[in-house]
DNA sequence: TGTTTATCTTAACAAAAATCAACCGATAAA
DNA sequence: TTTATCGGTTGATTTTTGTTAAGATAAACA
């Protein structure tokens, strides 16, 4: 539980009282890998902290599942669009390994924000740090080849390889596993004759 | 200027005096066709807000303009991760028409945060706001074809057809403006035979 | 342990998209 | 008016990526 008091006091102090207010309407959850978390069509009601394991935001297109983010330890995850407007989410949510969440509801953080007047910065630099990241995805998109988008990959985000089984990674990247593997045995092949 | 005042209120209601604060930073700038807003590597260090005219947002890779986003009148528009984060923006901003703006800079917004209480609930919407539209475009690249992108594009943002060049265009969906050609033409020769 | 299932790789082929180059039409400049 | 220039189109070709199908590896499980 402390982990979330670090995190947000990184954005602006959190008074004990504060605190207070706050840990007192989280709830936690440890449930076991593969376990839904949200399905696709219903309203997003919570925004979860990973506390241990990982959970992913995926949409399906073509009756296949494409990998939109992935969240592990020490971070915040919500189909954030459907919290928000609480509309149907076209995002479904799953965990990926044995998973320990704490969370909250929309109803919750609408106490937050009437009770605790510096909530409104901390949603406001939450929010602001979700559109940057995602941004630079899709700047991504743009401007760079799948190839250079894994390599990427592999530098930024190396827990993404070792926790996330391959085929995922490639919906991710907007390939098909096929492709990734190619990718994967041409570097190979480079690394080894540069 | 009332504009911008209606645009907020839309959020929370802006009284009297809020609105006195705000307005009286608000600078104004009027500038010909094909004016630089930012450069790729300064600092963006303000909020613009389009009155006439129309913002355009883009990068450059291998030598080529990327567009990232327009912004049509009644929209706010900066390089807001630059904007943020206070570091060189990749990011690079003109207007593609004569255009009339009204901005305002990082001090001021800092000004608004401290002296305005629902300030920081604006500020909190509009990233909320950019945040999930800019997750539709993730999707749409993750989810849809090329094709589906413009016809996508043609139903729900046909100012963009009508007020920027189809080069631009293409690179907004992420594609060649010879392959964009192509999609247009077989989508002329779909609609007369079906 | 052996067996099943899931994941990954590989190859042959097909489709999609980029590249290269020529050309057309409209507009702007000389 | 003539001449450039720019945006768009078209065709031929190459490159990239997807599809299909088969086999290899490895993890999960009885």
């Amino acid at each position: 539980m402390q982990q979330i008091r670090a995190y947000l006091s990184a954005i602006t102090p959190v008074s004990d009282g504060d605190w207070e207010k706050i840990s007192s309407h989280l709830k936690i959850l440890s449930i076991p890998k593969n376990s839904v978390l949200l399905k696709e069509g219903q309203v997003c009601n919570d925004v979860y902290f990973v506390v241990k394991g990982l959970v992913r935001l995926y949409v399906v297109a073509d009756g296949k599942q494409i990998c939109r983010q992935f969240f592990f330890e020490n971070s915040f995850v919500s189909a954030y669009d459907s919290f928000l407007s609480k509309q149907p989410s076209k995002t479904s949510a799953d965990v990926l390994e044995d998973t320990t969440l704490y969370y909250f509801n929309h109803a919750d953080i609408q106490y937050f924000y009437e009770q605790i007047p510096t909530f409104q910065l901390i949603g406001r630099v939450l929010a602001e740090n979700m559109f940057i990241k995602i941004s630079e995805r899709v700047n991504s998109f743009l401007t760079e080849s799948p190839e250079l988008r894994y390599t990427q990959l592999v530098t930024n985000r190396p827990k993404v390889l070792q926790r996330i089984p391959q085929y995922m990674i490639a919906s991710y990247l907007g390939i098909t596993p096929e492709h990734l593997s190619r990718i994967r045995k041409k570097m190979a092949g480079n690394k080894a004759s540069g």
